[in-house]
DNA sequence: TGGTTTTCAGAAATCGTTTTCATCTTAAAG
DNA sequence: CTTTAAGATGAAAACGATTTCTGAAAACCA
């Protein structure tokens, strides 16, 4: 049917491990058969068959990522930096959208078990305590996306989101006595926990005191931002600021505002989070913390690659710079 | 090491045979047998070597994506509905971006190749007659999203440009004597092509000249839409309507007139192309024509199992529904 | 020159499945 | 009571690579 090595090595008049020498660079082979060899698998436009060889050597070359919520413009600019990345080292990436599904994250683990992938990403906004287990228990080197875990076994790569909410949370303060939130969901999101965190470090430091009802949860997306918008501002009458956890909520809360004739920023002031392209273009432009997705990517590869070679790892907590950037929507 | 077949054989006391017919549910084993069999698996948490039977059975399970500009928030619905639907028929996703060059789209084929894909996928907004030829060569069943091909071997699935350009064309048309044009690429564009031919029949039809003027060439990102609404707006200063084939430059379009001072829709209307959820949350919020991502992907994929396992394909040009919606960025 | 090391190449085992073929029961048919 | 057919199962041969082990030839050394 298809060419294999065998084709080859009758070709070129040598045995199959000579063929797979060469297609494995080895040095045990000369020069000159190295030369003969190629030059047959040139004419014979032979491919390798990788099933074949993952099989001898239980090595994949297969990533497999785990994602939710890539309708959220900077998950997919990671994913796209972790397909980058993984084919420069030789790998292909497998994805598998789980929905934020722990049912659907254990069902992946599953086939890529059986897949034999190399290495895995959690690239979602949420997980649970259950798939960390599956994660621990699978034995696949792994590094999660965004969030951090307590463990040493699973590294992690993420912006810094206390620093980061914290660098909001005192630029706001300049002109606001207090200000509304647009957090993530509270179930399992560990990036919103630490937002939480370090808008409550500045709001103790300055004796404000956090209330719930200056808190709305969404879930990322431009519709709950809208809603949560509506909801803090019909429960905080005179809310003169709002920080969103993404930038989609954040113009979800824009959109809100205009559309109830409430001037940004004269009368809020809207900050966002991601710093996604759109960020720039709606209107008015949105103040946003600025993190690059394709940093991260690359960061999670390096990360990844570290563990798949049994390196040593000496940071499990790896932090992307971010940066806050004022825009039209805040004063 | 891993628990094999062997092992289940062992623990159940039967053959190999037999643990692999109860694993392809066989009809030849007893209940008797299989429920011994299946019981062994799961004492053992027995999980198959898919490299091990993709290397038998030569079929791997994987379907292979070519993709680019996923940046594009419609490009990418339509990348996850395909895994999803993918998955629901026992498939996993393998991605490679392209980012539109060649080189790397012939690289992921080869690459394909050798994982011994059982379908393909061309997720590219361009595509050039050397990939086409490349697809057909490889001899995997494969399907185009976007864009028709002539040739009836290759499948594609995609709005239909031509009617939904018609479409819009009117609708401007009603108001203005003419409109500027953000089209995408000139280069390998079908999509773009098939657009512009459906506003040439128009224009003909009411005996418009069509003004190289009234052209700008964009790449479908917010960046190139501003860029085109300046020129266009530069070369055209009395042009009161823009249909940008993108909802990325006609967000983009909207923004340059706003930072110019052009009232939306007073003195201009924007229409855009794909109907992505931000349409919706811009200010002003954008007329567009929409159509699903979602149901592109599900299409695509009923056309490639259908080629995947030989059946007669009926129509190898299939068109989703589209639909012009009315906003406030259009009067 | 004879012995020792290096260098290169081949034979054969192996990875974990699927599948063909053969075998052995047991039930149905005559 | 034989003969045949059907129903279950097992043995063994693939699939296409890698790798260990072995051996031949060439190169080195004294």
């Amino acid at each position: 049917m298809a060419i294999t090595m065998k084709d080859v090595a009758k070709k070129a008049g040598v045995s199959l491990s000579t063929v797979s020498r060469v297609i494995n660079d080895s040095s045990l082979v000369s020069k000159d058969t190295s030369i003969r060899v190629k030059k047959a698998i040139d004419e014979l436009d032979y491919q390798i068959n990788d099933s074949a060889r993952a099989l001898r050597t239980n090595i994949s070359n297969l990533i497999g990522i785990i994602g939710a919520g890539m309708d959220n413009p900077f998950l997919m600019e990671v994913l796209i930096s972790l397909e980058t990345e993984a084919i420069k080292d030789g790998y292909n990436i497998i994805y598998g959208d789980s929905e934020g599904e722990l049912e659907q994250e254990l069902y992946y683990i599953n086939m890529f078990k059986q897949k034999k992938i190399d290495g895995l990403v959690i690239l979602t906004a949420n997980f649970s305590e259950e798939l960390i287990k599956a994660v621990k228990k699978s034995k696949i080197p792994s590094v999660f996306a965004s969030g951090y875990l307590e463990d040493p076994e699973l590294p992690a790569v993420t912006v810094n989101n206390i620093k980061a909410a914290e660098d909001v949370s005192r630029y706001l303060l300049k002109t606001a006595d207090y200000f509304g939130i647009i957090r993530g969901p509270y179930r399992d999101s560990v990036a919103s926990e630490e937002r939480m965190k370090g808008i409550i470090n500045v709001f103790n430091n300055k004796n404000i005191e956090l209330k719930d009802k200056y808190i709305a949860e969404g879930d990322f997306s431009y519709k709950s931002g809208y809603e949560c918008a509506k909801t803090l501002l019909n429960n905080n009458p005179n809310l003169n600021s709002i920080f969103a956890f993404s930038d989609q909520m954040a113009i979800g809360a824009i959109k809100y505002c205009i559309d109830n004739n409430i001037k940004i920023p004269q009368d809020i002031s809207i900050v966002g989070f991601d710093g996604i392209e759109a960020s720039k273009y709606v209107s008015p432009s949105l103040s946003t913390v600025f993190q690059s997705g394709t940093e991260l990517g690359t960061e999670i590869m390096k990360v990844l690659m570290k563990k798949i070679n049994n390196e040593e790892i000496e940071n499990n907590k790896i932090f992307i710079p971010h940066k806050l950037i004022k825009r039209e929507s805040s004063k």
